[in-house]
DNA sequence: CTGAAAGCGCTTACAG
DNA sequence: CTGAAAGCGCTTACAG
């Protein structure tokens, strides 16, 4: 049978409710009985059943990951695959669980938000913040529910996770004009994701440092259609262009690599730039630069400062920009 | 304050034994009572405490999916990405929440399944089979805890959800040898691998239907380093090979596509064919052959075996092998 | 069909 | 410091 906290108040011949302070490092029992308790249940292996623990604190003893469904579009697999990594393993260490959740396909993410806070199966949570409506966190707000974001949201001031998107799309602009290209286009992601607006911003910032007069900025969404058709007609106003940034990677940038192709231009020749790197931009034929986020450190930093707010304490600093590195090629 | 059952039952007039049976489908509520509890709580938006009901029922209400943390190294993060998604859908649609439980980094797996056997914090586990060791699975057997497997192990008979490594292997290496290959090596992953046997026995027998003689096998661990000395021993001690296959994918090719450049020997020369497939093995300059695996349905398959498990109910087929589809470049 | 009661395994005031 | 008791919000025999 289960080993409960009652077979070692008997063994060890206390009350109950003293285990349950020597186990959880309260005051109020004498340091020779905490040892006694302690050094019982470590040899019976005694670990408290996780759901009386939870009713009886109201502390479930895990954190949930709220993934955007959206996000499979516009990041590979791999964004979230090292954050969930990351997270889990910081959660370890505070002997917490981690749960993933995520919108039934085709609805939105106020459906796994209205069900945590009705079934208060987690304590806090992390979100991926990008168009995310003010509506959903504000109920997490009333209810009491402490969570942080991953990236920024426009219309949602609060603790977030984000990187140097427009220092690093800077760095990345100020590459290609340093490599000598001119006329340097920019196909963005949509208008309405702050990241895009920042990225965009850095791309301005970089030409404008350079005096360089010649832009051309294009706003698309992330599926296969929006973007090949968005390059096309980048392609089709500015057939003088010698270079192509992209803030955007993964399966995303294939599709544009797709269409340069399919225009008769030669992309080898074209200067090529993008936001978030792979391994494999090293085999393919087409040089191409990018920025290279920290995948690892965003997860274990959002992580970090959920566990905070969980010990009660605030963060100093709203929001976390963590730096991102230049890849060259 | 939290809507609990005793509010429902104060409103709806009855105990809070009925408003239970009522909401959990039970018999012994008269249809009337339960239409109108039904009605009650839908209106309130009840929904019952996580743990209280766990406490009581002894049921979480979640899964767990267990990632061994070497799973890093030999698949790409879209493996578990994939299959993660796929878990998570069907767990949502049965009203279970997903946990992600991965071992600290440097442990092995046998932590977080002593964990869950002492935390009680799932219902049932989905496991990734490879280099498990049996008393671990046979800690949860003790322990009355269901679980699937993702691939199988070669020491554990258990239900689990596989590809068809065999014929996937044998189908593409019958696809090198008719595009005219006679000279086809095999690298293998750890012999120690079921799936590694496996996709050699198909390599090998596509050679042997073809009464084709040459043949070269060698296995090797999934670091970098080790996959980069097995390429080029292979290459040193058979000069002569026309055809690589590789029983594995992800960054493992990359590394050893690496070494093929590094030989001198044109890659574009040599027939390649690897298994496990990714979109942008269409834009590297060396046409390779690959195997698909269906990630998505062994994610949701798995999940449904389990969830028939904890309804009770025994799957007819311990096995199930999915079908894996050929990409031909 | 209906409801009062006990119990799941903890935590947390509270009294001694 | 120590322990008896109440309570967290459910489920589940059990009696009526």
């Amino acid at each position: 049978m289960k080993l409960t906290i009652n077979e070692i108040a008997e063994i060890a011949q206390v009350a109950k409710s003293t285990v349950s302070k020597a186990l959880n490092g309260q005051k109020g029992v004498s340091e020779e009985k905490r040892r006694q308790i302690l050094a019982l249940a470590a040899e019976l292996k005694y670990e408290p059943s996780a759901s009386a623990q939870a009713l009886a604190s109201s502390r479930t003893g895990s954190i949930g990951l709220l993934i955007p469904h959206e996000a499979g579009y516009s990041l590979a697999g791999a964004y979230w695959s090292a954050i969930i990594t990351a997270i889990a393993e910081v959660a370890n260490a505070r002997n917490h669980s981690l749960l993933i959740l995520t919108p039934s396909s085709g609805d939105d993410v106020s459906g796994p938000v209205e069900a945590v806070i009705r079934r208060r199966n987690v304590d806090g949570l992390i979100i991926g913040a990008e168009q995310l409506a003010p509506e959903v966190t504000s109920r997490l707000v009333e209810e009491g529910i402490p969570f942080v974001f991953i990236g920024r949201n426009p219309r949602i001031q609060h603790y977030s996770v984000d990187v140097d998107n427009l220092g690093g799309s800077d760095r990345l602009v100020t590459h290609l004009l340093s490599s000598g290209y001119r006329k340097i286009a920019c196909l963005a992601g949509p208008e309405a994701y702050l990241y895009s607006q920042e990225r965009v911003a850095g791309y301005l910032n970089a030409l404008h440092r350079a005096g360089n007069g010649w832009k051309a900025v294009r706003h698309t969404g992330y599926t296969s259609a929006e973007g090949r058709e968005a390059v096309a007609a980048l392609l089709e106003e500015h057939p003088d262009l010698d270079a192509l940034y992209i803030t955007a990677g993964g399966e995303f940038l294939l599709d544009c690599i797709d269409v340069l192709r399919l225009s008769g231009s030669d992309p080898r020749r074209l200067g090529l730039g993008a936001f978030d790197d792979y391994r494999f931009f090293d085999y393919i034929d087409i040089p191409i630069c990018t920025v290279r986020q920290p995948l690892k450190a965003i997860g274990s930093t959002a992580a970090s400062i959920l566990f905070q707010f969980l010990a009660g304490n605030t963060p100093s600093q709203m929001n976390q920009i963590l730096d991102v590195e230049l890849v060259l090629r």
